[in-house]
DNA sequence: GATTTAAAGGCGACCGGTTGGTATATTATT
DNA sequence: AATAATATACCAACCGGTCGCCTTTAAATC
């Protein structure tokens, strides 16, 4: 049996991770999380040293969270270009469509609101976002290689712009809820990358 | 002779825009815009019925800013697609690059921090976007009735992924302070736009 | 199998400081 | 003298965080 220390724990990141995507980091209070827990102060100081170590493990559980919907159906192997659609509608469907964190993207939001508030935190933030731009690069290469892309393209400068485009796109769908939004981005991404073809 | 309460009130709006758009709305205290403007509580609050009422005042005045920089040297007559070329460029390099606001953009700052804290805030941030979207979509009408653009092409879509894009770049730069994902954003969306040619 | 023991888990009062906002008094300006 | 502009003192509620105390639980001892 799972030791109940552990599983308090596990239910703490999880309405953290809820309520800091609604209502942002600074903005959730450690009462807020208390009523969501049903803890009290000393029970959940017991679990998390700071807010901002809390905040650590929030990351950690909402960066597995995204990996498993974001992947979803990606193998190795397949065309290069096809993953990086796939992934797209993984991110904008799955991920924002249907609501894997409530109120908005929890990247997308914590990156926004720590940026020039927290160094360590959106410094963290940061390292993700590179890392994908990594592996989007490293797709779009693969695609190259197979003689798939018009020549002298950017690859990093692509990367990054799907990133900023996945970025805006949970931006705009968290104020407005419009959820044709979500369809049009990813038609739009889709109409960009059959560009990128030979 | 400018009367002194009108001065007194125009700082306190330039100082708050200053502080929303580096440290959020919620998270910028009464006390810090009373350090910003040397002002005390009694002063401050004889301008301004609360502290969301100077946020009214503070919108006003940033889209005042940011017009003037988004639409700088674009004039109607013009091509229309070159129209939004230019308009992208400014929004990029113009507010974003000259940091028109510092911080971050103040419109994209206040949509993610203001999504599901506040309806009315929000709501007033999204009529804004919605107008420009209108805008931008005119214009592509415009160069569509000129003949210029492919068939069957949506515009608001297009015109919602501009927005889109523009308001990723505002998260990530912010982030980062790279200029060079500037240029890159410039880039595309123009490499975009031009696949949208005939 | 009953009893002891110790640690893990959680409680809740309390801390100094800050929040947005108000009422009243005082000072400049006209 | 009248009015506009600002200062001062104050409010209740809330902020993140600490600390000593109380339960619960499970292993160790008898």
């Amino acid at each position: 049996m799972i030791a109940k220390g552990i599983q308090t724990r596990q239910n703490i990141i999880e309405k953290s991770l809820q309520l800091f995507c609604v209502k942002g980091y600074y903005n959730t209070s450690i009462n807020d999380i208390l009523e969501a827990t049903g803890l009290t102060k000393g029970g959940l100081y017991g679990h998390f040293a700071s807010k901002e170590d809390l905040w650590y493990a929030v990351y950690d559980k909402a960066l597995a969270i995204w990996r498993k919907v974001v992947f979803q159906g990606i193998q190795s192997g397949t065309d290069p270009l096809q993953r990086i659609q796939l992934l797209i509608e993984n991110d904008i469907k799955n991920k924002l469509g249907n609501h894997v964190f409530e109120g908005g993207c929890f990247f997308h939001s914590m990156l926004v609101e720590l940026s020039g508030q927290s160094d360590a935190l959106s410094n963290h933030l940061m390292q993700g976002f590179n890392q994908l731009a990594g592996v989007l690069c490293a797709w779009l290469e693969q695609a190259d290689q197979h003689g798939l892309l018009k020549k002298n393209l950017n690859f990093s400068e692509i990367a990054n712009y799907i990133i900023i485009s996945l970025n805006g796109a949970a931006a705009l769908y968290a104020a407005n809820r419009d959820a044709s939004i979500l369809d049009q981005t990813i038609a739009q991404l889709h109409f960009y990358i059959q560009q990128l073809k030979k």
